[in-house]
Parts: structure tokens; C-alpha cells; sequence
DNA sequence: TTGATAAGCTACGGGAACGTTTCTAATGGG
DNA sequence: CCCATTAGAAACGTTCCCGTAGCTTATCAA
């Protein structure tokens, strides 16, 4: 513990190397959400990210001025952007990709962790909550579900009368949940029954076969 | 700030009394849920529990062992407990007094904060989430309106068949997904938006009025 | 090759919370 | 009324992080 220069905080290359820029920014970037998802981000503190990226306080404070502001940006470039379904005509198999998408992107052992404490975070600090939606859930277009439902509206496959603010959020809303009891990430048969047993019912599409699964 | 006897601190009586006992457990459960919802779990001290409920560090250890054990056992004693329904017959009434129930909960100003931080707290520590559902919500039998649909189930009203792990956490989900986005609890309107256009179609008793309230 | 720039190292004083110890004094039961 | 019990006050050394400063050295472009 006293020759922090050997590669022997875990990870590094036998650094002689001195990484800059762009490289730098990645690795800190990379600490800080490692940093969030284990101690959560009131614990999270510049010296912690600092000595997890391998780099000094000094250069931290040079690009950014808190840990909030690292994890922000960190948290920008992982958020999965949905590609937009293309005018397909499987609402089933469309409304399940993109559950799956979001499901995939919590299943990133950080994300959801990460996910997790900032929304917490945010339910005190109204500044907190508007930065992460303003800056990643809006910037990013990450609506999943309700892309896909409004999608299938617009071409009159779905009564948009049954869009309502409650059904759009049904299945991101059940993601969430069972993130939260089981303390993991749903598999596929979860997803499907989520499709066929909440979503598609509430918009009058009812359960084609009763499906059984996930029982 | 010198003399800490007198009422200054902000709301104690001007205490010439020295409480103890049941009486000052009492006031150190509020402090501490009052602090969690603040500063989150993690800024939880011992120190400042103290402060706040005007008493010693000292007499908190002689009691409790760490802020978590605090506010677990303060946790404890505010959970909701529900009432048995009745033997009633007005399923979409009962669902809407189970979410009711929850939403009355989460509006206390101190639980909802207190909850979601000690969610995300448990979701990077398992033992925490071990406790929480042990502690606290298993052993008030916090379960709402899966409580309400399986007692219907029992009585014939409802298809078993459907009542599968989705479609009984379907009304909680949507009332956690609401508190997270929106920063606050959903009023009546709301509530009965879940029950007609998400729950109830899913157990087949499809949306009885189109109800296009919350829209 | 040289020189500006950016990265890394060390150290600083300050603050907060830790968990414990020692002591004083209020409280309520006997 | 007295005294065992329990609350409260104060101080302890320790640890961790803060934000900044002063310096050395690696890196890249001109």
C-alpha cells in the first residue's frame, strides 16, 4: 500500500504510461459508475473515484467539480438509446424488444444499481431529478414501451383512446418492481408475461392464449 | 448555539424534563425517519439522530447499535397494516381502498423517502434487503391488492388462473412508477385509472366504462 | 528538439463523524 | 425520602474526505 505507481490496485496495465484525454475520461467515467454501484452515490466522493481510477484528485478537479457531475456523465453515455422499431407489424414482438432493451441495459451489473441510488437520490433533491431526466431519460429518448405503443396508435393498430398515462407505464413500471423485490434483472418469460398478461389486456388486445408461463 | 437546554433546537418543549424510556424511543424513531428522509440512509449518523431528537449519543448506543438498526425498527412501527376486507363484494372498490391504502402511506411526508432509500440502499446490500422484507414488510403483511385479489380468487369471483406474479404486483408497480417520476403521490383519479384500465383487464373483467379520467 | 500542456504526487488545514470514556444530574420505584 | 437507574454533557484520538497549492514529469505538437 505504499508504492501506488505498481500496477496493484486491480486493474491497470503495468502502468509506466501516463493516459490522457479521452482515455483518462473513460477510466473515470468507468470509476465512477463502479464507485456508484457499490457504495451508492451519497458515498461516493472524489478521492474514492480517483484511487479506483488510477489518477489523482488533482486531475479530477481539472474537467469536473463534483462526484455528481462524473456520474452524470458517466451515467449519459451507458443509457441505452432504443432504436426506432421500424414500421413493423409484431406489437407483441415489439412492445417484448423493448422491454428487453431496458431489461438488457439493467442487466449491465452497474446500471441498474447506479440506476437505483440516483433515482433515490433524486426523490430529495429536486435539482438532482430534473438533471437526470433533462440530461439522460429525455436526452435519450429511453421511453421504451410508450415509443412502441404510440407507434402502433399512430398507424390506428391500437385505440389511442386506451393510451392513457397508466397503461403506457404498466410495463416499465412491473420492470422496475421486479428489479426491486427480487434484486435481479427478469428473464425472458417474465418479460413475455408481462406483455401478454398486463399490457395487452389494458389495451383491449386480451390475452391471446392465457399463457401460463411465469407462474 | 452554546446553551442547548433551551427550546432552540426547534421543536422539543422547553425542556427543563428529561425523557425516558418509551418516551424517548419515541422521539428517537421520529428523528431518525425525519433524517433518512433528508439526508438519505446513507447520511444517516448516529450524531445527527441525536441532534435532532435532543438527546446524547450515549443514550443511543446504550440502545441501538448502528442508524440502520434505528430506522429499521422506526420503519417497523409506521408500515401500513391492512385491514382484512370484509367478506365484501365490491372487488374494484376494494382494490381501489388497497391502493388507497399504499398511496396514504407513501403521502406520509417521511415514508415514501425513507422507503425508496432504503430500497436502493438493499439493492447493493443484501443483507439490508433480507431485513427490510423480513423486518418489516413480511411481518406486517404489507401486500395490498394482492391480499384483496386472492381473496376474491378464494371466493370464486376471480380466476385463479390469472392471478400470476405479474398481474397481482401490477397496481404497486404503477404506484411506485408514479411516486419515482412524478416526485409525488397520485391523487384518487389516479388510483382508479390503475384499477380500471390496468388491473382489471388483466383479470378479464375488462374495463368496465372506458374511463378516461387521468388522461 | 523543445516547450506548452496536462497528468501525477504530496501535503496542507479544516471539518465531520466515529465509538468510547468519564462525569454530573434528573427521575421514579421502593 | 433515598438511591439505583438511566439520560445528558463533554471530551477524547482516529479516520476519512474536502478543496487547494506547489511541485515534478510524461506526452504530444510545432
Amino acid at each position: 500500500m505504499s508504492d501506488r505507481n505498481r500496477s496493484e490496485g486491480g486493474e491497470g496495465p503495468p502502468r509506466a504510461r501516463r493516459r490522457r484525454g479521452a482515455e483518462l475520461e473513460e477510466a473515470v467515467y468507468t470509476a465512477a459508475l463502479e464507485e456508484t454501484a457499490e457504495l451508492g452515490l451519497p458515498r461516493v466522493t472524489m478521492e474514492g473515484i480517483a484511487r479506483r481510477a488510477g489518477t489523482a484528485k488533482t486531475s479530477l478537479y481539472r474537467r469536473w467539480s463534483s462526484p455528481e457531475d462524473i456520474v452524470l456523465g458517466a451515467l449519459y453515455r451507458i443509457h441505452p438509446v432504443e432504436q426506432p422499431s421500424p414500421g413493423a407489424d409484431d406489437l407483441r414482438g415489439d412492445l417484448i424488444a423493448a422491454l428487453t432493451l431496458m431489461r438488457d441495459a439493467m442487466v449491465q451489473p452497474v446500471y441498474g444499481l447506479v440506476m437505483s441510488s440516483l433515482l433515490s437520490e433524486a426523490q430529495r433533491r429536486p435539482d438532482l431529478h430534473e438533471r437526470l431526466y433533462a440530461e439522460v431519460f429525455d436526452a435519450r429518448g429511453g421511453r421504451f414501451t410508450r415509443t412502441v405503443l404510440q407507434h402502433y396508435a399512430d398507424h390506428g393498430r391500437v385505440d389511442p383512446a386506451r393510451l392513457t398515462p397508466v397503461v403506457v407505464d404498466i410495463g416499465e413500471a412491473l420492470l422496475i418492481k421486479y428489479g426491486i423485490d427480487a434484486m435481479e434483472v427478469p428473464d425472458d418469460d417474465y418479460i413475455a408475461a408481462i406483455v401478454d398478461q398486463a399490457i395487452l389486456p389494458a389495451i383491449g388486445h386480451g390475452p391471446q392464449q392465457p399463457a401460463d408461463s411465469a407462474d
